[in-house]
DNA sequence: TCGCTTAGTAGCATATATGCTATGTTATCC
DNA sequence: GGATAACATAGCATATATGCTACTAAGCGA
């Protein structure tokens, strides 16, 4: 356990976060982390732990905290929606076309 | 080939896309597709063979085809991310927060 | 028709993700 | 200190994705 906050259970964010104006930004900054840290923050808005999510996306914590930690950036698709499944978000997938398309050689 | 576009090329798609009302509709539609199907549309906005986008993904053209046909739903992130990338798109992973988290039991 | 291009598909070897157990670490509570 | 909880990590067996070759089919034009 790498973080202080190993106890901070269900009401943590939430007061922070009845701030309108830490909220704002607080959803800004998460689009920045990178998919562990969002998977991370997203489980713990929900307040569940690791274990739980574990339980809901029918796997065990260590594929959780695998998926959260780490240098991890291999994600496959099914299993990342799984768990961002499991702890009550979606996860949007969208393919944008570049600037002007690419027409270079 | 299972369309009779095969040789759209590139002029296919833009003369519809000259018109912002087509446009308009149609960026909301593609939405709606599976990835496989985005895929596909993605490359053919941006002119390219099945073939080119494999040689810029390194990769083989049968690959580009297993991603964008068929019933695959497997994508790794990375692979997928490699093959937009190749097509001039970006890959835009969105973790969103449930409408009010998941406190469910 | 013949040749060329594009795309879909099958089948395989290899790379990698996944699921799991066990163990280590840190914090909290008694 | 001892017990417990939450998390990280290692290591392994198995499932699955990936890369590749070869093949098939379908459209297009000479």
């Amino acid at each position: 356990m790498k973080v202080k906050a190993a106890r901070m259970g269900k009401g943590w964010l939430d007061r922070k976060l009845a701030s309108p104006k830490f909220r704002k930004g607080f959803e800004e900054e998460l689009q920045k982390l990178s998919i562990g840290e969002q998977l991370s923050r997203l489980r713990q808005e929900a307040g569940l732990t690791q274990a739980q999510v574990a339980q809901r996306a029918k796997t065990t914590a260590s594929a959780i905290s695998r998926y959260e930690n780490s240098e991890y950036d291999r994600y496959e698709l099914r299993t990342l929606q799984r768990i961002v499944c499991a702890c009550g978000g979606r996860l949007n997938i969208i393919l944008e076309s570049g600037p002007k398309a690419y027409h270079a050689a």
